[in-house]
DNA sequence: CTTGACTCCGTACCATGGTACGGATGCCAT
DNA sequence: ATGGCATCCGTACCATGGTACGGAGTCAAG
């Protein structure tokens, strides 16, 4: 009995989500993961807790979240608006979500042109300073 | 006389950057904007320091540089940089700059797919909860 | 020449998202 | 049954980028 009944501990938890054992503890706290059950062990005192499938989704999920720029108390909205069925609520912070993802992504983007065009005008052929103050301006 | 010999107090050229007072005071404690002189008065006495247009491009400067995600660190660097003529340098925080940009936008150009994608499956028409949790796979 | 707004400065505090520490307990192999 | 990790838990600390507070000084208008 190894993979086909999987059982994590914390730390293979941890290495499934690629994050570290405190991340977790954090997101518990934050109550983003759930505390499992202790599984007493043959002695019967209360053990250790054990994780499965879910909560390696749960933790992908987070970090996605986190990637599309949630801040974990939205995080924990949407994963608490999972188990209902708010679908307008929802909506509304995928939206909102996306209109700000828009805009960022339009404002990294020029950004991105600002430091090209920085990386050009200070090419290797050139004498004294690069424009840097300048590099954003237009 | 008045805006043609520019001379803003710290309200003023908070105005003009767009941030507030405390901020510009925390970037000279950062070291990233100069104290100025402070202009006795008639009195003679230390009086308050006097801020142009110099100070404006400095403090615009570092809210674009911010916003193309350079860290404050980096930002006290460039702006060290702007005096020197060390153009490979300035090329090297550009482009590795640049290329954390384009991974963060093909990052968040993926994340807004997946809201996107949760939006529509979870449009008005529909029962039951929306799959948020399954939102980012794949 | 006083009043009220603004400045200066040090220091403290805040939010976010972790990361580290230390003692008690638990688990497993030898 | 004991040594050596790992887990559990509370609590403290960290980095980043500010924001607030309080007291003293300064300045301009009335």
């Amino acid at each position: 009995m190894g993979e086909w009944t999987p059982q994590w501990t914390i730390a293979g938890l941890a290495r499934e989500g690629g994050v570290g054992v405190e991340t977790i503890r954090y997101y518990q706290r934050r109550g983003l993961m759930p505390l499992p059950e202790r599984v007493p062990g043959p002695g019967g005192a209360g053990g250790i807790r054990r994780y499965g499938e879910a909560d390696v989704r749960r933790l992908r999920f987070i970090r996605s979240a986190q990637e599309a720029g949630f801040t974990l108390e939205q995080i924990g909205e949407l994963l608490a608006l999972d188990a209902t069925d708010d679908r307008a609520r929802v909506r509304e912070l995928a939206q909102t979500r996306i209109a700000a993802l828009d805009a960022q992504i339009a404002g990294l983007q020029k950004a991105r042109g600002a430091l090209a065009h920085l990386a050009g005008e200070c090419g290797s052929g050139g004498e004294g300073p690069c424009p840097i103050l300048m590099s954003f301006e237009g």
